[in-house]
DNA sequence: CTCCGTGCAAAAGGTTTGCACTGGT
DNA sequence: ACCAGTGCAAACCTTTTGCACGGAG
């Protein structure tokens, strides 16, 4: 928490009680909040806060570094008429997602104490980075 | 495609234009396109066809295992405190997800070859299966 | 001929945007 | 005091639902 007030000083972002509100309510929980359960535990401390400002502020908490969005799929569901296992490609900067088709993996299966109770049936991997054409865009522009 | 309609014969489907054309479009494409994208390249063909049919349509394509969502991770937004790499436990039946927090999980490095032209810098697992409450519901069930 | 599957329209989330005001710095 | 940050409302985008019609089996 000590870290996140520095961290916004350095970024020039002024420390409002939203901020801090949000950003401690997403230090505590373990599970990957939505904008709006994490809206639903700030609006008591918050008397008046909106679910916009939950927004705003995740989108900036998101673009310095202090969280991460969860899935880098995009918002929009996608489908794919691979049912096989198979991994992706991911690029951080457009979402772009390519099919590593007949590309194994070896994962090491999970040790049973670290899976919390699941069934652990398949696995996928997701290689993140940036594709030709961002990098190609930051090169020029 | 004769492999699909061999699927719809098995589950009583109709065999209508719409299912045939939408599955032709996911057939095609190797990227993981939007209900939307589907929707824009089917409709020259068919004229008349609704956006409605076409997520009807993918839903059913979902239930008997034609494609899969390229994300398991729920249709809302999802932050996350943790920027480390760190792995996930996904329930593929209520799309709860578990933070592996301090299990490093070893992947061999993606050959250059076949990262098609991606600057790969992390990556994260998703371990995929039924997660305890699930598991209960389904045995009582 | 019988329903399943579809189209339309409207509703239901989730998220973003325009504008005026307020609170950090 | 200035301007970034906020609140409100409305728009926007994606997805789901109710109802009536039409075509596949």
């Amino acid at each position: 928490m000590a870290a996140f007030e520095a961290l916004c000083r350095r970024e020039g972002l002024a420390l409002t009680v939203q901020r801090r509100g949000i950003m401690e309510v997403l230090a505590r929980r373990t599970d990957h909040p939505t904008a709006d359960q994490i809206y639903e535990e700030v609006a008591p401390r918050l008397p008046g806060v909106s679910r916009t400002t939950v927004y705003r502020v995740l989108d900036t908490l998101v673009r310095i570094g202090a969280v991460r969005r969860a899935s880098h799929l995009g918002a929009a569901a996608r489908f794919d008429p691979n049912t096989a296992r198979h991994h992706h490609l991911v690029c951080l900067e457009c979402d772009k997602v390519v099919d590593l088709d007949d590309v194994p993996v070896a994962v090491p299966p999970l040790p049973a104490r670290r899976r919390a109770g699941f069934d652990v049936v398949d696995y996928a991997v997701d290689f993140r980075g940036t594709c030709p054409a961002c990098r190609k865009r930051r090169a020029s522009g």
